[in-house]
DNA sequence: AGCATGACGATCG
DNA sequence: GCGATCGCCATGC
């Protein structure tokens, strides 16, 4: 049987997250539930080393309350804030507006 | 191997 | 409502 590494986790985490629709948001909660792999810290970390990979929507991964904490990690910390409301996500103070209108749950749009 | 830190979250006082 | 604390896993020193 083959262990499940970190590499299996972080690759799990960057599907959920290319599975975002446009205009929609998620949250490393969110996704670190739908894939059991215990704490949002580790979707953080995966999206800190997203980096490494192509394709990764980070700007659509917030925290629980829809607040931007991931824009320092932007090369502008607007350049996420300009993403998402190219998308039609009103951003404001770094924490988007009807943020629970525009979550995106994989638990129940994936089911 | 032990300690500190991190794009988080939940709980407690 | 808010600050302090713990839990979670991976990484760096």
């Amino acid at each position: 049987m083959i262990p499940q590494t970190k590499e299996n986790r972080f690759d799990d985490i960057y599907e959920v997250v290319r599975l975002i629709p446009s205009g929609r948001v998620s949250t490393y909660g969110a996704i670190a539930k739908y894939l059991g792999h215990g704490g949002a810290r580790l979707v953080g970390w995966a999206m800190n080393a997203s980096h490494t990979q192509a394709n990764i929507p980070a700007h659509r991964v917030v925290n629980r309350n829809g607040v931007l904490t991931g824009k320092h990690h932007f090369e502008n910390p607007e350049a996420m804030k300009n993403l998402l409301e190219s998308e039609g996500i009103i951003v404001k103070n770094d924490q988007i507006i009807d943020f629970q209108k525009y979550f995106w749950n994989p638990e129940t749009e994936l089911l």
